[in-house]
DNA sequence: TTTTATACTGAACGTTCATTCTGTATCATA
DNA sequence: TATGATACAGAATGAACGTTCAGTATAAAA
């Protein structure tokens, strides 16, 4: 690699890596580019240079987020043996790791943005259509290994997906409660219920 | 009540369906107060009389909605008997209502947007641990009459909320499937569990 | 060394919008 | 009828911000 190129490469990654500061630290619309310029001393036309569009910069930073979750996870789930102990670790790591991660608000922020352009919007079912994918994957296996019951493995991954998803925002609103504790009992409601008559 | 008091009432409930038809279609952002000008006549001094910001109109169309959601249900209610099928009962409701009410794209753009005034963001704090609240009665109400187990039902609670939100929120994401199914499925593994050990 | 592609600059553009303010018309009240 | 309050009009304010573009510097290629 040239050394024009990793200069390049290096001013991408300090931008990437301011855009996420503040992004965690304002939010996604209260991040301005002049803000980013500031933290950078890159120039404007630069990190238009390197990044399509405000969006296409979120969206390179959400990738990288999604990439290194499933890295971990993978790396995290061999301690599990049964399904039931997966999803009560994955419910920890989404607990620990994703509420504190920096993006997280700001990602909340601009999913629920409408003026989005077309090809944002079609990116953001993909990555919803992938999670989906993963859960049913992931009942599918529990049904296949007689550890939970003939379900719908497609209507239940989107129950699943939903549970984390609104469980990460009501975190925020119920703040004195303690999160584990929080994500723990929701799981255990999933998989056991809540009701006596098991039928 | 005086003919005066009467028209400006007119007014401000013309200003209001005006604004919700728009926030309907466009979005909360979307919409620009001469957006509401141009669908009312009315001019912008007239809608600034009549609500203190665009945050203080869009929270005064959610509390109508939310008052009538509470009244709707208080009726349908009672047509259940055990609390299992009052929440299947309430998941329908919210799978029909909600998600065709024409607020519910706006307000889930609202209550995600990272710029909002302080007693804006108040309000909103309040209406969350209102939700929570009333689930946490439902459920233990369910413990009471001996048909749940004894859950922690101040976290099911939000585990409940968590759920629905969620649930609206990913059924606009998978759009393809029958919604109604999606809920009940869900109602269906919160009350009784996926798992087939049921300890 | 000349040429060319890449990396970078920053001023200018174009647009959008919520809110305020000064003034006016209309109706109730005294 | 005179006075005061209420309801309404709409121009002016004032700021914010993403994106583009014409031009410059730097380093690789020829």
């Amino acid at each position: 690699m040239n050394k024009k190129q990793m200069q390049s490469e290096q001013t991408k990654k300090r931008v990437a890596e301011a855009a996420r500061s503040l992004f965690a630290l304002k939010g996604y619309k209260a991040t301005s580019i002049e803000d980013i310029v500031a933290a950078t001393g890159s120039s404007k036309g630069n990190i238009y240079y390197h990044f399509k569009s405000k969006e296409g910069l979120f969206l390179y930073l959400f990738d990288e987020w999604d990439r290194e979750w499933e890295e971990n996870w993978e790396k995290k789930q061999w301690q599990y043996q049964t399904m039931k102990e997966k999803l009560f670790g994955m419910a920890e790591q989404l607990a620990l790791e994703d509420l504190n991660h920096p993006l997280n608000r700001a990602a909340e922020e601009f999913f629920h943005m409408e003026e989005k352009s077309n090809d944002v919007e079609e990116r953001i079912k993909a990555i919803y259509q992938n999670h989906f994918q993963f859960f049913e994957t992931f009942i599918q296996r529990g049904i296949d290994q007689g550890e939970f019951k003939h379900v719908n493995a497609k209507h239940l991954a989107i129950g699943l997906e939903s549970m984390f998803v609104g469980l990460s925002q009501m975190s925020r609103a119920a703040s004195s409660e303690d999160v584990g504790k929080l994500y723990q009992s929701a799981v255990q409601a999933f998989l056991f219920g809540i009701a006596i008559d098991s039928d």
